[in-house]
DNA sequence: CCTCTCATGTAAGACGTTACATGATTCA
DNA sequence: TGAATCATGTAACGTCTTACATGAGAGG
């Protein structure tokens, strides 16, 4: 249900073809909601067989048709009143390596290490391309300005967890493993 | 596929029956994942069926029948395969109310800040309800300690995020609003 | 008497992911 | 020549949620 809504959400800033639909939300909620061309199309055909939206083609000298898709007046009525409707449900993280981590004290020492630092990389590769991102939002929607803060804060705080897990766990695996890997990093001081 | 290898991993730790299940799921990490009857007992069937997990039924005087089931040796393996196996992958949010947000310069001016108060109260209740749970793992498993204190850093991340972007948005929609709803909260005061 | 907790489960549907199919253009 | 980008879509398959069905005992 959400997908449909966002959708309608983008059509009302601004009308768009799917594929542009897919990279702006990559570009501007990616940390926060993904979707697909297997979601995104169908979504339109929905909208427009409701009549929230219309569908012009827009043929091109040199690449593909476009489909380019409008929000109608009756399509900005059900946007505002899914805007103003509850909240669906809370939230909950969902994150399959945290899920893992949790069982960690049943399997290898050192494993758990390893798929700490693969994270450590994994996130400081994404707050570099949040950090980014965030400059286009600098001036413009003051909503999306907010989200995409909290984005990269959310990341930031992920990574000092992440180090402090690090270290207590190498403290409790016996210190030789503590060097194995790259002496716990100073990651976190680039928090604060 | 990772609620089969959850549920695995709780039988690793202890015997348990379905409905055990849920709850150790909802007090361990109701957090970072959730689970109901639908997932649960099919996925002890199918580990049952793998020779993963074995299961005895276990009669009580006044209440009903149980079916207990314990980890085998193989289990153990396939266990063990999955916790030092790769990274499935990364995480996203996926918060209702955060992709509604992003879209609140379409809405109503005031609907933005009786959502934010409504997640405010939500974040408020759940933080008191982790840090009583935490204290049971206080001595406990450090991984599930670990992702425990995650939940309540995350937690009051998010109310002192609230608390910023209410102010931010009250002062965007004129002043006029900003005392309609309580005055903006020293939450954020408990954090520091 | 009614609701809550314990305890098992199933079925239908909503939602999401992956892989495929098609085809032109651009860039190394 | 090969890969990437633009642009549309579908089908199959997983996963998750919701709602229902059943039934006993406990406590207000």
């Amino acid at each position: 249900v959400s997908i449909k809504f966002a959708v309608l959400g983008l059509l009302g800033r601004k009308e768009l073809h799917g594929y542009a639909i897919k990279q702006r939300i990559e570009r501007d909620f990616g940390h926060l909601w993904t979707a697909n061309y297997g979601q995104i199309y169908p979504a339109l055909r929905a909208l427009e067989a409701e009549g929230l939206v219309t569908m012009v083609e827009q043929a091109q000298p040199r690449s593909p048709t476009r489909k380019l898709y409008s929000i109608t007046p009756r399509g900005r009525t059900a946007l505002r009143r899914w805007l103003n409707g509850p909240t669906a449900k809370r939230p909950v993280l969902r994150d399959p390596f945290l899920l893992r981590f949790t069982f960690f004290s049943q399997g290898d020492a050192d494993a758990a290490l390893r798929a700490i630092d693969e994270q450590v990389a994994m996130y400081k590769a994404q707050l570099r391309g949040r950090r980014e991102a965030l400059i286009g939002w600098r001036r413009k929607d003051l909503y999306v300005r907010l989200a995409s803060e909290l984005g990269i804060e959310l990341n930031a705080m992920m990574l000092a967890w992440l180090a402090r897990a690090r270290a207590e766990v190498a403290a409790a695996e016996g210190s030789a493993d503590a060097d194995a890997a790259p002496p716990v990093r100073r990651a976190r001081g680039g928090r604060r």
